[in-house]
DNA sequence: GTTACGACCTGCGAGC
DNA sequence: TGCTCGCAGGTCGTAA
């Protein structure tokens, strides 16, 4: 599932390949895959036609192309999506959802969704800060670890003050953005911290240390391509990332805790799963 | 205002 | 062999 280091390995291939291209059609396949934009298939197209791609930037799992017209190509990979560069003519994907082809670039980018969880809008840039410009829909999403201006102490207050369980709180993008299901799981393990733990509970350095770890897990991922557990993530070229491998919760119900050799057990949680390790992440005595 | 939860969606695998 | 059902999970709208 794409989280912040698979939109991230998506991003820096689209930056190296489709920055300075011109747009030169676009066919939307799947209405659904533009579901957040006002408009028909045809004025998604029309807008877009004649735009030159002048950079590809990211917050948390939101990914955007800025156009010369001062507007953005917004893109959210949801669970399957994926932004491929294909040669013309090949055989299209069976999941294809919106092709772009470019008047100075033989190749064409391709938005494939199996699932048509995400999708793309067109959207209006602003003045985040004197030197950021974010397209308007993604203002509500907080700052990701990665971001040169993220700052710790404000998150950990942020969460902190959330009144909930600190899983649930991981994963709100308003407090902070990039962290999915796999990636809070590994930071939950990493601090041995139980999902259902009042974030009220936290003291600000276990908070501190938990954001740290989520940072670390999410650095290591990206610098293996990302984790990929089948072949619904790939870059923009359609290869797997390796970091399924360095996972020491996520997904290994039954296996041995990587720390004390215990038996990682499976909750439900949220309608998914949550997987930790019944010794070194007890449950909380209290979840209020 | 804040928090919790269901709906959206498709492919795959397990069970019958 | 073929059918049904549960599961995967990010985001948003709605209910409490």
């Amino acid at each position: 599932m794409p989280e912040l280091p698979e939109v991230e390995v998506v991003r820096r291939g689209l930056a190296k390949w489709v920055t300075n291209k011109k747009i030169e059609t676009v066919s939307v396949l799947h209405p659904r895959a533009i579901r957040n934009f006002p408009g028909t298939k045809k004025s998604f197209s029309s807008q877009l036609i004649g735009q030159k791609i002048t950079a590809v930037n990211r917050r948390g799992k939101y990914m955007w192309l800025e156009l010369s017209s001062g507007q953005a190509v917004v893109t959210h990979l949801g669970m399957s999506g994926q932004v491929l560069i294909q040669k013309p003519g090949q055989e299209p994907e069976k999941h294809l959802r919106i092709r772009f082809t470019f008047s100075n670039y033989k190749n064409e980018m391709h938005f494939v969704d199996q699932r048509t969880f995400g999708g793309m809008h067109i959207d209006e840039l602003i003045q985040a800060t004197e030197n950021e410009l974010i397209p308007r829909n993604v203002g509500h999403i907080a700052r990701d670890p990665f971001d040169p201006a993220f700052d710790l102490a404000q998150a950990v207050e942020k969460l902190r003050a959330k009144k909930t369980e600190i899983k649930r709180a991981l994963l709100d993008q308003t407090l902070v953005s990039g962290i999915g299901n796999i990636y809070a799981d590994e930071a939950l393990w990493r601090s041995s911290v139980h999902w259902a733990t009042p974030t009220s509970r936290l003291t600000e350095a276990k908070a501190a240390q938990l954001l740290t770890h989520a940072k670390e897990v999410m650095s290591e991922a990206l610098a293996q391509g990302g984790t990929s557990f089948d072949s619904l993530y790939v870059d923009v070229n359609g290869q797997s990332g390796y970091f399924e491998r360095g996972l020491n919760a996520y997904g290994r119900e039954d296996e041995p805790c990587d720390r004390c050799g215990r038996l990682l057990v499976r909750d439900s949680f949220m309608n998914r799963s949550s997987f930790r390790c019944p010794k070194c992440q007890p449950k909380p005595r209290t979840t209020k």
